[in-house]
DNA sequence: ACATTACTGGAACGCTCAATCCAGGAAAAG
DNA sequence: CTTTTCCTGGATTGAGCGTTCCAGTAATGT
């Protein structure tokens, strides 16, 4: 009898999702072939559908991965100051936009998500979250009459969100320069709310 | 001797247009078959490829019918005033989140954007038109004192164009009001410009 | 050492799709 | 009315894709 070595196993799983990430952002969803991902992950495709069962489970799994560590990493954050924690938070969703892969890899998902509702279902329970997180650190800063107390704090913090997506659109655009415009984004959430510190 | 009727012609091409507009919207570029495209216009493949030399040279004349009239909207444009001629530009821009399907266009754009080169030169066209509009009229607002004259004009007109981007990714969401959303753009705008009638 | 079973790469299959082909119909010109 | 060319829809084709199959290999337990 054999039996399945666990580390073995999923060494292979996470070796075949950084290449299918990497062929996903190259591509898109529809364009990358399985032998894409064979190739950039260096597996032949009887391994490959040994670990998962069709190409849109592959996606599945590069996006639930991606969602499991954003989550962890929103789970323990410090909360008590609500104005570092507001940034702390945009830090984090904003952080990927430093690495050209992942803002190839967000216009992969969002080609997809129109036509696989199982996407967003994985992108919904971050989205949620997040969303959740800001709204709650809003209203606490209205409160404190650190922000304009005219929003309503789940709409405002959808705004957020927007405001970032529409730099992940621009990611990728020659010249992009990340820590510059995370700059500029900090001022421009900060007068869009009209955050102070007291 | 027989002669082809320009009118006729101009016609029927419209026609497999307004379908191929609406199928790329349903489903993406490459999720559309050709099949999708006769069936939504009303015409057999023959047809279609005599008219066009394929699938792609379809979607190209699908942006370039927008581009058109895009471009021609913003051609004659009252530019006296600064501040209302820019938010005319802004409204013009924006136009399209009032109609559901230009969304979800707007999306099956971003997913070919990546891989063929001749729609970025298509899209850049209107963009940079618009783009310099902006940013010319950031520059003569700063001048009258009625925005923020720290922000680099043509960057400025960047933000607002990736502001107004993030706001076309939400515009498919269940429960977007264009209108609500369009005022708060106004808001956002506003005050991230520091825009204030002298 | 041996048996068992997980693992592996690549050949093979079946299906879908873009694009071509074709044969009949319609519209202009003489 | 005839001729010529355009126009048309659907059958057909050939390529490319996701997936399965298979034969060989390597790792584990006894």
């Amino acid at each position: 009898m054999r039996t399945v070595d666990p580390a073995r196993h999923a060494a292979r799983r996470a070796q075949i999702l950084a290449g299918a990430a990497e062929a996903f952002a190259q591509k898109g969803y529809d364009r990358t072939t399985v032998k894409d991902i064979c190739r950039s992950s260096g597996v032949g495709s009887g391994t490959l559908f040994h670990y998962f069962t069709d190409k849109r489970a592959i996606f599945h799994a590069v996006l639930e991965a991606d969602r499991d560590v954003t989550l962890a990493d929103l789970a323990d954050l410090d909360m008590r100051d609500p104005l570092s924690a507001f940034w702390h938070v945009v830090e984090r969703i904003t952080q990927d936009l430093r690495d050209p892969t992942a803002g190839a890899l967000t216009l992969a998902i969002l080609g997809q998500l129109t036509v696989d509702p199982a996407i967003g279902e994985i992108l919904g329970a971050t989205d949620a979250y997040a969303q959740a997180l800001l709204a709650d650190l809003i209203t606490r800063l209205q409160a404190d009459g650190q922000a304009d107390p005219d929003w309503d704090a789940a709409h405002a913090a959808q705004w957020v969100h927007s405001v970032i997506d529409g730099l992940y659109l621009r990611c990728m655009d020659d010249g992009f320069d990340a820590d510059h415009e995370l700059a500029r984004l900090r001022l421009v959430i900060t007068r869009m709310l009209d955050l102070r510190t007291r």
